[in-house]
RNA sequence: GAGAGCGUAGCUCAGCAGGUAGAGCACCGCCCUUUUAAGGCGAUGGUCCCGGGUUCGAAUCCCGGCGCUCUCACCA
């Protein structure tokens, strides 16, 4: 016997009593799995119409077939109640022996928690005053053989078999989705916010496209890539870390406005903000510069919230904040020197470094000024970041793809949305001077000689696209795992996922 | 990657000066045709994460492994 078949022996005794129920049902002629149910009216939509339809005192009245899984059970001898939920909403249901008949009613008796059943029956409200349906008729639809642990809750506030532990739910995301039904409305926020990301930029005539994920260069972002073999060409492959560089040779090749939903995949640790695989919306827009992006997506984020969540008032934990306000915006070195006191750019390194330390910002050697900086934006600046914010004119050196600043060439024309502590996204006028390109590619190289893992490697293909041309253009990308964070207010990524990664 | 904590019944947990495992709910049987943690009576259920060690004896102590959680560091 071997552990991944077991045996009927093997199985605990709830399993043994559950299987021989499936023995019991099919010598009485059910077929525990049939193949379909006309179900004809959803739980929610009967509990909204239930004063028009319910029965008469003679328990006569229009009849509705619902269907979904039993959550609760009370057998009373010769009657029952029990509770059924289906995707939306839950209703009792009333099944009595003198009206559903002998036969179906001793069936009835074996069915469990888990198990799905349609009922076909009329609208009552019980002496306690709940919404119930009168069966008429109940049909097996599914029978589990493996017991569920639903949630009760006592009149002292006691609560039962709560599926709490997070380790479960997430392996078995289904016993979670099916226990804790608050935890699909996450997931139903989270398909408002992408089809509202696809609305908002097929209106303004934005392309959707797909490109590849299996990459023989990876690129567009600093990070470390999965990488696999690919065995008809016999060479690594990489599963990419961003589209950017390959949306932008679609704008070499003259489509005017792209954009990209895709999983973008990262050789890192993972946490409750980082998941190896996670999705992120990519666009960009020909003639268009960082500040026309700024403006679009500021748009973008208010019409999100509104298709998500009904309003532009959004709270996380404990801080409110409203889209529906014009964004502050805010250069990078201005909020150092608010942080600071001092105006950073241009200042030496050493000098730097002093100060860093002398702010307590943990900073090690080998880190060049743009990371530095960029140490000191997090620690002194960013935590207090709560009101929607545009961040802009970056340093250079943290910006291998930004177009350089039209007035300054120490800074890069990039900004970056912040709200409630989240970083959303990354914007820039995108750099199309294949020369420019050439050279921080090239500097890019030398901080990998020099030991720095998560850098973008050169790519040729890339520069000759930018040497045939690319239209002045600005573009964005957004993390939409962590903007549904910010918008369910969920403090983990992994609850925003529905199968987030977990050690096998 | 580092530190702290955790892993016992289907679920949530208790037990740990080392003596052979317990509660609530779920599950099983009987009674009960308006209950809702239904109730009453009764019963069952466990490789105490895995592997070593100490011991007459380990869920409990020690070592190693696996997994999870939280905090910190890095990338979005």
């Amino acid at each position: 016997m071997s552990e991944q078949t077991p045996q009927h022996d093997d199985l605990n005794e709830i399993l043994r009593l559950r299987r021989a129920k499936l023995d019991t049902l099919r010598e009485a002629g059910v077929n525990p799995y049939p193949y379909s149910f006309k179900k004809t009216i959803h739980v929610s939509e009967l509990i909204e119409t239930f004063d028009s339809v319910q029965e008469n005192d003679e328990h006569q009245g229009p009849e509705f077939s619902i269907a979904g899984r039993i959550v609760s059970i009370r057998i009373m001898g010769k009657a029952a109640f029990c509770h059924v939920r289906d995707e939306f909403a839950q209703m009792q249901v009333y099944v009595q022996k003198d009206k559903v008949g002998e036969q179906v009613f001793n069936l009835f008796k074996h069915f469990d928690i888990s198990d799905w059943i349609g009922v076909r029956g009329t609208a009552f409200v019980t002496k306690t005053g709940e919404k119930s349906l009168r069966a008429l008729e109940v049909t097996l639809l599914s029978k589990s053989v493996y017991p569920l642990p639903v949630v009760k809750v006592s009149d002292d506030g006691t609560v039962h078999d709560a599926f709490t532990d997070k380790e479960s739910r997430f392996r078995q995301r289904y016993v979670d989705l099916a226990v804790n039904p608050e935890n699909r409305e996450i997931f139903r926020t989270r398909a408002k916010i992408i089809s509202a990301v696809r609305e908002f930029l097929d209106q303004r005539d934005f392309l959707e496209v797909e490109t590849p994920a299996l990459q023989p260069l990876y690129g567009g972002a600093l990070a470390k890539p999965f990488s696999t073999h690919y065995n008809a060409l016999d060479r690594t492959f990489y599963l990419r870390i961003a589209d950017e560089l390959y949306l932008k040779r679609l704008l070499v090749g003259g489509f005017e406005r792209v954009y990209e939903i895709a999983k973008d995949f990262r050789n890192e640790g993972m946490d409750r903000y980082h998941n190896p695989e996670f999705t992120m919306l990519e666009f960009y827009q020909a003639f268009a510069d960082f500040e026309d992006v700024m403006n679009l997506s500021e748009e973008l984020f208010r019409f999100v919230c509104v298709k998500a969540l009904g309003t532009t008032v959004v709270t996380y934990q404990d801080k409110t904040v409203d889209f529906g306000k014009p964004f502050r915006r805010v250069r990078f070195f201005d909020l150092l020197k608010e942080a600071t006191g001092k105006d950073l750019l241009g200042v030496e390194l050493k000098e730097l470094v002093k100060l860093a330390e002398s702010h307590g910002v943990e900073i090690t050697r080998d880190m060049g000024e743009g990371k530095i900086l960029d140490e000191m934006m997090k620690a002194l600046v960013r935590p207090k970041l709560f009101e929607p914010t545009f961040i802009y004119d970056y340093p250079l050196s943290l910006s291998p793809l930004a177009k350089k600043h039209r007035d300054e060439p120490r800074l890069v024309e990039r900004f970056q949305p912040f709200a409630l502590g989240f970083e959303l996204g990354n914007a820039f006028s995108e750099l199309n001077d294949p020369i420019d390109q050439r050279e921080r590619f090239d500097a890019q190289r030398r901080l990998k000689e020099a030991g720095d893992l998560e850098t973008q490697p050169v790519d040729e293909d890339f520069l000759r696209a930018l040497e045939y041309g690319m239209p002045p253009t600005g573009g964005m990308g957004i993390g939409i795992d962590r903007l549904t964070m910010l918008l369910t207010n969920q403090d983990s990524i992994r609850e925003v996922i529905l199968f987030p990664q977990l050690r096998s």
